[in-house]
DNA sequence: ATCTAACCGAGACGGTACGTCACGTCTTACA
DNA sequence: TGTAAGACGTGACGTACCGTCTCGGTTAGAT
């Protein structure tokens, strides 16, 4: 019986020290901040060699998103509501308090404005398209009663961008009342 | 006549080495990208004491906002056109344009990436509400014929926010077709 | 018949892996020098795994150690000559040559210099006595006409002393007109 | 009056600092060895960044040399005495207590030992030739009643080598009673 | 015509994170 | 059990930049 070529030779990554970083790098987001966060800290923090973070990540931002990424979808995965209007809302209320409150939110902040000064970063985080996902899912079930809804790539710019758009500029998110009369201009302008 | 109590003695602060940081930092960004921006590479670049640029400003960020505000306001004032579907259309073409092509769109994209990592910084862009301004300008011009507008921050967060959302998250801009529809829908949600 | 109880158990010591332990630690010597020599090198220039270098070793010097001693005694071996200063002359120029040019006392010297840093090596060069052996076999033969020789140890640090402390403290060697002044002025003075 | 164009600019070099590290050298070396040592520990106990020691120094070899070399000067000058045995003896004897007692004479091993491994250090030991000038001091002294007294190079080696070879290759140093028997039979080869 | 205070350039200072390297140990599969 | 492979936690390497400091020298208004 011949022995497997792509058999795994050495020692197996540890999966403890995975996930140690990953939990380190999620709790020094939140005690000290993107900005003061380093390699250092992390490895530290995780009880973990320096060279073994290296080893499987090449920046902070790398382990942040896959620290995040499960938690980014299930916080922006909002029930379907028979209306148009109750739906979508409770989507972009979902969005707004993400993007202001929660832990994940703010590790989304900090990668989109790493990918604003980092070109891997930026493919990366084009690539993970974190937000994208739960906006296709919602447009999809308002898209029966949203007929000249434009493509999902821009319907979904047009729900998302705005909030977006007011967390990065403003200091404070919109109102619920902003909100809801935003979904009802939205839901206007595809409907005939 | 007396002596104004609040007169400047000394030396008085060096117009000269004042552009020369400005423009070192302008280069610099060009040049190197954000993150490999350095106060001491702009302080050298700049043919100034390393002092002398702590001493008028406390982050590369500051420098760089200084650097920009004007170009900004500039380039993003288009001309009033008697449709205003068109009016609309240019504008966001041209924040298209500047947000993917102009180097103050790249500073632009720079300093609203560190405003989520460094809370100075983002009070300097809340403050300074850089596309603000020009948008408040083209939905007042457009108003007359959009009598269902929303308030002006939501307002201007519906045009601008899903360029800007595009621009963060994609690797591409929107092309012209599809900011025709987006116009055209703001337009529509706001008619009646 | 019986198994021995004292028989090894297991897989026996892979006298391959400690050839090429040695070969490479050799190799490594000449190419990259001591100070550059690593544990972890030494095992990838042999194809040996890392722990079966420290199964067997505990610090490059001791293997460098096992691997030149039989060569040092080799190139130590003068013929006897019926002549003393002929005799003694033949083997400080072998010694000469030895230490500034031949492998062997390429390694002899960069154990010495390990020696002066860590006390193991150090109590492994004081045991393994490097140059003492030959250093008495040509003594013993010159003795009949040095009947004032002082104590072995001593005759033979007065022998092999300078040429080491030349070696060590200066770019060039002796010349063989100085060497064969040397030991001319050895022989005077245990002559009476 | 024209400005002096070589003049020093900017901030001047820290003699405390400069004196804190080669202290901080010293007392490492006593404290923890030569291998042990290293250049983060020496800024570390000398309360000086790293950078600091870098910008001065390439090795602590380097540092150890400039912090010795006035010591072993001082340690190895001995009194003139009318007998040249007694003088030459007193000289050998203070050799020997150096090389195994004083923390100079700690850090010569070191320092002969480093510059068996690395070629830059080599170059610095040999132009220093801590103990020549000694020996070249004594030699002067007894020349009078050596006439047969070989080359300065020669003879230094001569004296310190056997001392030197001993003290690198054997555990304990000579006894009184051989280094005088040493002297005794250099004496007697240069005498005629 | 000085005086003096704040500016200017240069560059060393004490720190600290960077990313790499080797250490010596461990955990696999295979022989 | 020995072996090759390779990940593990540790810690020094030499570099870069941080923000501060200390120089000599400049430039104005106030005396």
């Amino acid at each position: 019986m011949a022995t497997d070529a792509t058999a795994k030779m050495g020692r197996p990554r540890s999966e403890r020290a995975r996930r140690a970083v990953l939990h380190a790098a999620d709790d020094l987001l939140v005690d000290v901040g993107y900005a003061a966060m380093t390699m250092k800290g992390i490895a530290e923090r995780a009880g973990v060699g320096r060279q073994t973070v290296y080893r499987w990540w090449t920046t902070k931002a790398e382990i942040l998103l896959e620290a995040i990424i499960d938690d980014v979808e299930e916080e922006l995965t909002t029930p379907a509501l028979p209306d148009a209007v109750d739906d979508l809302l409770t989507y972009v209320r979902a969005l707004s308090e993400f993007l202001m409150t929660s832990p994940a939110g703010l590790a989304y902040r900090a990668l989109v404005g790493e990918a604003q000064h980092d070109p891997a970063v930026r493919d990366l985080v084009h690539a993970a398209d974190l937000l994208g996902a739960s906006a296709r899912t919602v447009l999809d079930r308002v898209r029966p009663v949203a007929p000249a809804m434009p493509s999902p790539k821009l319907a979904a710019a047009q729900v998302v961008g705005p909030v977006v758009y007011r967390m990065l500029t403003a200091p404070a998110e919109f109102s619920h009342e902003e909100l809801r009369e935003h979904v009802r201009h939205l839901l206007t302008s595809w409907s005939s």
